[in-house]
DNA sequence: TGTACATCAGTGAACGCGCGTTCACTGATGTAC
DNA sequence: TGTACATCAGTGAACGCGCGTTCACTGATGTAC
């Protein structure tokens, strides 16, 4: 209910975060802005005060969700200290990052969506992968090996959520994700590949 | 223009046809009826004669796009004789296959929308992930082992074609994959994996 | 084979709801004196 | 420190457009005789 310079960007900022859930739980065109609004404990005829239009606000939940996967990912490297790859692959294809697509990676949620969707929304997708696969090659010795290897390792992840996300019985869905990430993380079983 | 009971299911066939792959170009939220109908040739109106509601349509065209994406694959199988794998991997993350997503395989383009939908979709979905794996599995002994890393060449088949539609840069789509199909057919590079 | 009639696919105007957007207003903030 | 005033975040009614849905109508199909 304030009116002060720093209430007024607090609310921008809830409003932004609401909206960058809502676009990887919802997809970009359900989303309203009476609903958005609401949930940020305002009314619908503020939202102008904030954002040009339902497109702008959008754009940028859009790029903020994009980037907000990536900043998660970049701390479970630093938090896994022993085995930082093998930390990364088994958070991301977690049970729990599945059942939380809002807060989750927007490379999964955003993809359709992306290669639907305008130059800008592109770019910052392709910004946001390109920064997943330097993470993952970087945890790999960054050969010109590992960043191919970095590409199918983030392709399966980024897929293997997706389905695990789509599919209707949840054993299956434990089991994909359990078997790609037992597979990323071992490779190819029976086989050894060295890593450094 | 014709009113026959021939002309009406061909008006049905070809409105379900035009859904499906507009579907999976442009989502299931956002294709119109009075546009859907003009594309069949017929205006919107006369939609409620093969229709109950739209919902109706979109479910139907969702699991048609579902089916249509699996048979084509199959028939790639059965076309590459000598390496049918290989011919799958490559049809799948083939250029074309990433510029056409109207007609390509909608675990890519509705993977997102089936993760948001009833119970209904998440089943058709499902039927369609593991036609997928049966094949790829089946194309490679069928083994446990050839089963698990069927799930992760899915994955990573999936993944690859929705990050390779929605990044800016063609070059980097391209080699994303190439790299990819490369890994999937010569497995870990410098290990070899029986096929048989 | 021809004629009268019922059926119904398709037409296009009209309806109504949802939702993005606008706008006049309110009252708290914060500055001027 | 207190008072008058301008600013502007937030409110909620109202607007208008798009779109799904309805409906009265048309004219071709195809059946009855």
């Amino acid at each position: 209910m304030g009116h002060s310079k720093a209430d007024k960007a607090a609310s921008r900022d809830r409003v932004l975060e609401i909206a960058a859930r809502k676009v990887r739980e919802e997809g970009v065109t359900r989303p309203g802005i009476a609903d958005l609004m609401k949930e940020a404990g305002l009314t619908h005829g503020g939202f102008y005060k904030h954002f040009a239009s339902r497109d702008e606000l959008i754009a940028q939940a859009t790029e903020l969700a994009l980037t907000e996967g990536t900043a998660k990912m970049e701390e479970t490297a630093r938090e896994s200290e022993e085995a930082p790859r093998a930390g990364v692959v088994d958070a991301y294809l977690a049970e729990r990052h599945r059942d939380s697509p809002g807060t989750g990676c927007a490379l999964v949620t955003l993809g359709a969506a992306a290669g639907r969707g305008d130059q800008h929304f592109k770019e910052a997708y392709e910004r946001q992968v390109r920064t997943y696969l330097d993470l993952l090659a970087g945890l790999d010795g960054d050969s010109e090996d590992a960043r191919a290897e970095a590409m199918v390792a983030l392709s399966a992840m980024v897929g293997a959520t997706l389905m695990a996300r789509a599919v209707a019985d949840g054993d299956f869905s434990d089991e994909l994700l359990k078997t790609v990430a037992d597979r990323l993380n071992r490779r190819v079983p029976g086989t050894s590949v060295s890593t450094d």
